[in-house]
RNA sequence: GGCGCGGUGACAGAAUGGCUAUGUAGCGGACUGCAAAUCCGUCAAUGCCGGUUCGAUUCCGGCCCGUGCCUCCA
């Protein structure tokens, strides 16, 4: 089995074959901290973070990096707003992060490097494109000149030409061409954020941030560089222009992976529009793993159309999933293989939609199964299936009930009573009280069981 | 204007040059005191027009519709 993934390089599906198949080096752009994670955010750490496990699970070394990014103008902005220090701001967002993202069932990355420890790297990195010919010094600016890459807009494909057509580029006075970007710009000490360099007083550029984080912890030329479908442009276009020119042409990342948007009532999710959801705010209509399911529910490369509908609907299934584990909590499942055919569609770029048809299929064997040996397998490879999405991991009784309440268990047991007096009106009556509650009962071969809706 | 992406049953969402996933909802049945859950069965789709082909939802061309990017947005 091999793994095939989509390149944005090439726009094509292609086999993923590691510079070094000891050791599997991935880098992921993660969020600037100003502010609660949206789903939009939590897209790619949950896609990445499956491709991360995937990964895992088919090379003996892999290392996963996610910065932070914490150095920008919309920061600087927010804690002048909340009259807090950009530290505290930074590490506040940084902390709710983590939180929600482990509500998300999303592993840690190996490494999470924050921009501000970086700086130096990143005045390096300048000073090379400076002395390569690359950059240029203009008003207390660092600028690159995209000009002297002679293939610059290879990923986004788009041209020079087509760029300076585009007519919202506003030209500032001191670059040389209208599409040089910024690697380094001057700064006050009012900014309250800023550093001495052989450029003066300022702070980097947003690119050159995870050029420098990228290649002190990833190398020069690594595997998989991964983000948001719009950072191709200009984000990580000037990434490669950055690395690749403070490398003498070395190739920098050599699988870009993408992650489609997030839409809300078919329209882009954003913040200008208003119409945006975090994840803090969802984790009170759902848990994070009926979050996680709906995430995956789409092909990460398609648009996902997110509806609190279908959340509930998520959170429906995994409550179907867990019934399922709870039917055979007594026994004991039997090794751990990852089910075949569900692990052949993750290696399929990824096809998260099919490997779920897998895991409903699994759910309804092990529910049909009448053998105890069959079940234990099943169960097995239920779980070590589900595990590889970051999937049922929880106890199901805790998932479907809760903390334990005993008022619930003694009126269920006062039910039981008057079953077996067939008085099945008291019964009746005290299961619709139940109900109306959002207490759901269960009558079956072992007894009653309930759960919570 | 340039560079892209997409249009699949009531809804969500995969796949595929012929055998038409999966889930939710619906319908029928089994089970149940009745429900719920579960199981079995079942209905139902490829935007439009051409072309290639024995055969197209899939490949090619055109059109319509929707949508994204085009200088610091995941």
């Amino acid at each position: 089995m091999t793994l095939h993934i989509h390149n944005t390089l090439t726009r094509q599906k292609e086999v993923f074959e590691p510079l070094d198949p000891s050791h599997v080096r991935m880098y992921v752009c993660g969020p600037t901290v100003y502010d609660w994670a949206h789903i939009g955010n939590a897209r790619p750490v949950v896609v990445f973070d499956t491709l991360y496990r995937l990964l895992k699970r088919h090379y003996p070394k892999v290392t996963y990096v996610r910065n932070i990014t914490d150095v920008d103008d919309k920061i600087i902005a927010r804690a002048k707003e909340s009259n807090i220090s950009i530290k505290e701001l930074t590490l506040k967002t940084t902390e709710m992060f983590h939180q929600d993202m482990g509500k998300l069932n999303a592993l840690h990355p190996d490494f999470e490097p924050r921009a501000t420890d970086y700086i130096g790297p990143m005045i390096a990195l300048i000073e090379k494109l400076l002395a390569a010919g690359h950059a240029y010094e203009a008003e207390g600016h660092v600028l690159f000149s995209v000009p002297s890459m002679a293939d610059y807009g290879q990923l986004s494909r788009l041209s020079r030409k087509d760029l300076v057509a585009g007519a919202r580029v506003e030209v500032a006075p001191y670059k040389k061409d209208p599409a040089d970007f910024v690697l380094w710009k001057p700064a006050s000490e009012k900014d309250g954020q800023g550093w001495d360099s052989p450029f003066g007083f300022g702070r980097p550029g947003w690119h050159i941030e995870c050029s420098a984080m990228a290649e002190d912890r990833l190398g020069e030329t690594f595997d998989i560089h991964g983000g948001g479908l719009d950072l191709i442009f200009p984000h990580h276009e000037n990434e490669i222009a950055q690395s690749r020119c403070a490398h003498n042409g070395k190739p920098f990342a050599r699988y870009w992976v993408h992650n489609g948007f997030l839409v809300v009532n078919g329209e882009k999710m954003s913040k200008s529009l208003g119409n945006f959801y975090t994840v803090h705010e969802l984790l009170e209509h759902a848990p994070g793993e009926a979050l996680r399911l709906s995430l995956l529910g789409t092909h990460y490369r398609q648009p996902y159309d997110f509806t609190l509908e279908g959340l509930a609907q998520n959170k429906a299934t995994l409550d179907k999933w867990y019934s399922a584990l709870r039917q055979v909590k007594d026994i004991k499942a039997e090794s751990s293989i990852v089910d075949e055919a569900f692990e052949e569609a993750l290696l399929d770029d990824l096809n998260t939609p099919l490997a779920i048809s897998r895991l409903h299929e699994l759910v309804r064997l092990l529910n049909s199964a009448e053998d105890e040996k069959e079940k234990a397998q099943l169960k097995a490879c239920l779980l070590a299936s589900a595990n590889a999405m970051g999937l049922l991991q929880q106890d199901p009784e805790l998932w479907l009930q809760g903390q334990a309440d005993e008022a619930i268990e003694s009126q269920i047991n006062a039910r039981l009573e008057a079953r077996k007096a067939r008085n099945f009106a008291k019964a009746d009556e005290i299961r619709d009280a139940l109900a109306a509650q959002g207490i759901i009962l269960e009558d079956n071969a072992q007894g009653t069981t309930w759960r919570r809706m």
